[in-house]
DNA sequence: CAATTTTTTAACGTATACATTAAAATATGC
DNA sequence: GCATATTTTAATGTATACGTTAAAAAATTG
């Protein structure tokens, strides 16, 4: 019997209602700073209110919803404010990470998935293919993170992606081609690949900074005042 | 009628069932890496699983135990090399509030709670008094931290606090009285009452690192493996 | 007797019934 | 008509029954 490439399969309804839920929080089908009743989501999620209560906790600590008692819960939805206090932690982090990873002094074998996301990225640039570009974006940040070796870091930075992903995707096709960045995360590269620690953390430091801000000037220019 | 302290009243099962197993965690009736079925931690407190259930789904992302289906959830014992990881994040996270705290240009009167607590900790190390010490050093991180105005540092750095306050119990009496610690406090004062957000970052940095490698070598010398 | 299979057990996962309680709707008093 | 008190409603919080399934125990087999 083969296996259905949608994972549904064989998980708690508990795991699959915190899988679903996220799902449906990205595709934006649960709109941010939206209610929903408990029974609601149940019903559409062909389960009983027991797990999803469960799930609803566990995205609750992750920060994608908010349970309010009797009133439903409320998909969140970030103000600027909010977006300024997760990248000041994304870039404070990252950048540990980036310094972490530059000490481990890996080799270049252990930096290919790096380097790989780097060229991906230059060569989407270059076709002028923005998702594609995303895509080893985060690639290319998972892979520093992880290098970075600690895996509290790898948890909150996950959590935080996640918290702005909707934002990420709704700036995407507003922003310029990312040209500068590019030159960034070559310039990150090898300042890791040479055990440059110092240079690691500030140049991921500036690039995240400049990223942060102009994430908040695209949401303000374009009067998204919560994503 | 007297509201009695221990503030047991009014509340959901739910939400007395997370207070009263971080209690129970905290004074070490449930050890790190014991285990226990849903089924005993209701009885204990005196409820059914469904509460208990969803206390442990919370305390399980704030890092203190980890459910294990059939296993029972199992109370987290951190190695050193977790406290090495959560130290990293702290450092990096209250020095970027330290830093934070001293852009926001604060007066004198908002930083009040800030110069106590260093008034309260010198008093403790005259005293001889660690208990008192190590309450007046809590606050003062606390303090930093909230003048730093990020409310998910505040969140993360509360959550590895709660991780790692059994080990700071433990090495509380082993370690010198903190005189060098202090001396820190008051620079970090002054280096915020000043603005100088630059030297408060560094200063805090230091202050946390160093209390980092004090906290494993005493945990090892004491040949504590996890705690 | 060791390894494997089968059976049993017990802990969890889930649905459901019901209790609780905040909010809404209605009634009451002025 | 407005403010307050009462009743009603409905959503959540909790207990419980039961199905599911991993782990343990027992039986079987070579």
């Amino acid at each position: 019997m083969s296996r259905v490439s949608t994972e549904a399969k064989s998980k708690s309804h508990s795991i699959r209602a915190v899988n679903a839920l996220r799902a449906l929080i990205f595709a934006g089908e649960l709109p941010p700073g939206s209610d929903h009743l408990e029974s609601e989501l149940a019903e559409k999620l062909g389960m009983s209110r027991t797990p999803v209560r469960e799930a609803t906790l566990v995205l609750e600590s992750q920060g994608l919803l908010e349970v309010r008692p009797r009133k439903g819960v409320r998909i969140s939805a970030l103000s600027a404010d909010d977006m300024r206090e997760i990248y000041e932690v994304l870039t404070e982090l990252e950048s540990l990470a980036a310094s972490l990873a530059a000490d481990a002094h890996y080799s270049k074998q252990e930096l290919s998935r790096l380097k790989s996301a780097t060229l991906e990225m230059e060569a989407s640039v270059a076709a002028n293919d923005r998702e594609s570009w995303a895509r080893a974006d985060a690639a290319f940040h998972d892979e520093l993170v992880r290098l970075g070796g600690n895996k509290r870091i790898q948890t909150i930075v996950s959590n935080f992606n996640d918290q702005v992903r909707r934002a990420r995707a709704l700036t995407l096709h507003m922003r310029p081609m990312p040209q500068k960045s590019n030159e960034d995360h070559r310039a990150l590269y090898e300042a890791i690949a040479k055990g440059d620690s110092k240079a690691a953390r500030e140049i991921h430091w500036r690039h995240r900074t400049e990223a942060k801000d102009m994430l908040i000037n695209l949401l303000n220019q374009h009067g998204l005042r919560r994503v």
